[in-house]
DNA sequence: CAAATAGTGTCTGTTAGACACTATGGC
DNA sequence: GCCATAGTGTCTAACAGACACTATTTG
């Protein structure tokens, strides 16, 4: 009788949390959702690249303006279906990379940022996105695109004030890469991506000063920066087409985390409250 | 138990050649991919969950036994495919949060880890898996599952340590999760989603430890973390079961973010050098 | 009272930030 | 020489970490 009870209580739970297929699977004590005979739904899959980069000092993305509906008119951010069952997500994303910015992933910083999937984002179907965050050294043209490409860079201030209409839900996108940017300078070496091979220290803080969009004190950021173990490590010697007295020249070292972090002054984040 | 590690060895090699065949692909369109009259593949979707908490002030993740084949006898994250092609995400994992774990997922603490979709990740064919992370507080029961459930709670540093064998690529998946939650717990009050609704400086202080696995000073911490504004704020009285001195007690404030940073320290992260 | 946990005070060495000052280039 | 940028020295207030000490409970 209490046997007969628990199971009856078991199988209604079980109901009630959508295992309509509990009674059914006899093999086994252990059940997980995969090994239902219940076919689930396949959805397109596509990726979207945010490419940061700093152009005379400021802060940009690379955006395309849509020549087609949907969002015809609005900018987006560079991307594309998968190419194939088989394609890695990571390569389809090193693939746009290169037919849309014509921009050389093995040598850039590219990481993924996350999976967009809410119902209705793209109003063609139910599309998964999978958007990457990638940051490239500035570059000298617009953009050496492979096709005439509409593809142009824009400052990032400009596309979050709302100014900008992006389409589908790449603002989202967006703000949460600069997010993700702005918070992996404090304690990640993300800056360096951001210069060429060679770079100098005041190169490197207005980096930081574009992204956390606050102002720094070059000297203090001198010492600060390499105190840091591993973060820049000098290379060779001087010599730079400048101004004033030429800099010394620096490249990225092997840290991969950054101890102790650069913290960004407290204006920029905008959390606290009162104080 | 021989056979079984076999078949792993030859998924895991099948593995890593299906990878390398796709990394170079031949495609070489010239505008957006949205715009061309060929149509895309369509991908399977799953949901897997990273679910974190301490036990006797230890840092655990729940896994499940895995019943059948592809890796049966291994533990799994929880997980599984979207229910149908109009499910959102984030709601696939809340619902597989409530069916694995009898886990409220409104009331906790959760949020994206990322998107793992290498080619052969799933042997059975092309599966995307959109990994979650969930961060629940210290619960009495091994899990008040809801099938006559094999999830149980294991230590992280057991299942980190390699000695536990986990199904597909989830072992790099609570990897990736406990990285995360160790740098979230430098700059925003994740910690605090580990503890109840109201908790004591040193419960808190014994997540720190707990996940980052170093041993603080409770009266420092005091200071520290009552310095940052917004962090915790002091919820009515004491009264607390307890053998000396009650304590006072706390719950969540504002902040979404701590300035300063609590930063953890060095031996932590590893020595600072690349791998 | 002792044991146990909670919480404060205080000292010391390090650091962040401000900024005066020196260095090295082009003109 | 002047201007511009690079880089160092130094002072001060704040902070992290160590730890002595006080506080409040149970038994």
């Amino acid at each position: 009788m209490f046997i007969l009870f628990s199971a009856l209580g078991v199988v209604l739970v079980a109901q009630h949390l959508y295992f309509y297929c509990h009674v059914d699977n006899k093999r086994s004590s252990v059940v997980s959702v995969d090994e239902e005979p219940w076919s689930p739904p396949e959805i397109l899959v596509a990726v979207d690249l945010v490419i940061l980069t700093l152009r005379a000092s400021a802060f940009h993305v690379l955006l395309i303006k849509r020549g087609i509906e949907p969002f015809a008119g609005c900018e987006a951010l560079p991307g594309g279906f998968l190419n194939n069952a088989g394609e890695d997500i990571l390569a389809a994303a090193l693939r746009e990379l290169r037919e849309e910015a014509d921009l050389d992933g093995t040598r850039l910083h590219i990481e993924q940022l996350g999976a967009y999937g809410a119902p209705g984002r793209d109003p063609r179907g139910r599309v998964l996105s999978i958007a990457y965050l990638a940051v490239a050294p500035g570059l000298p043209q617009p953009v050496a695109g492979t096709d005439a490409s509409s593809a142009e860079w824009r400052p990032v201030g400009h596309v979050l004030s709302g100014k900008v209409n992006l389409a589908f839900d790449h603002r989202q996108i967006v703000e949460d890469a600069v997010e993700r940017a702005r918070t992996k300078l404090e304690h990640t070496p993300l800056a360096t991506a951001f210069c060429g091979e060679k770079f100098t220290i005041a190169e490197l803080m207005r980096v930081y000063e574009a992204v956390w969009d606050v102002e720094l004190d070059l000297r203090n950021f001198y010492r600060k920066v390499q105190s840091v173990p591993n973060f820049i490590e000098p290379v060779g010697t001087d010599r730079r087409p400048a101004k004033g007295r030429p800099a010394r020249v620096f490249r990225a070292g092997s840290a991969v985390t950054l101890h102790p972090p650069l913290v960004r002054p407290e204006s920029s984040t905008g959390t606290g409250e009162k104080r």
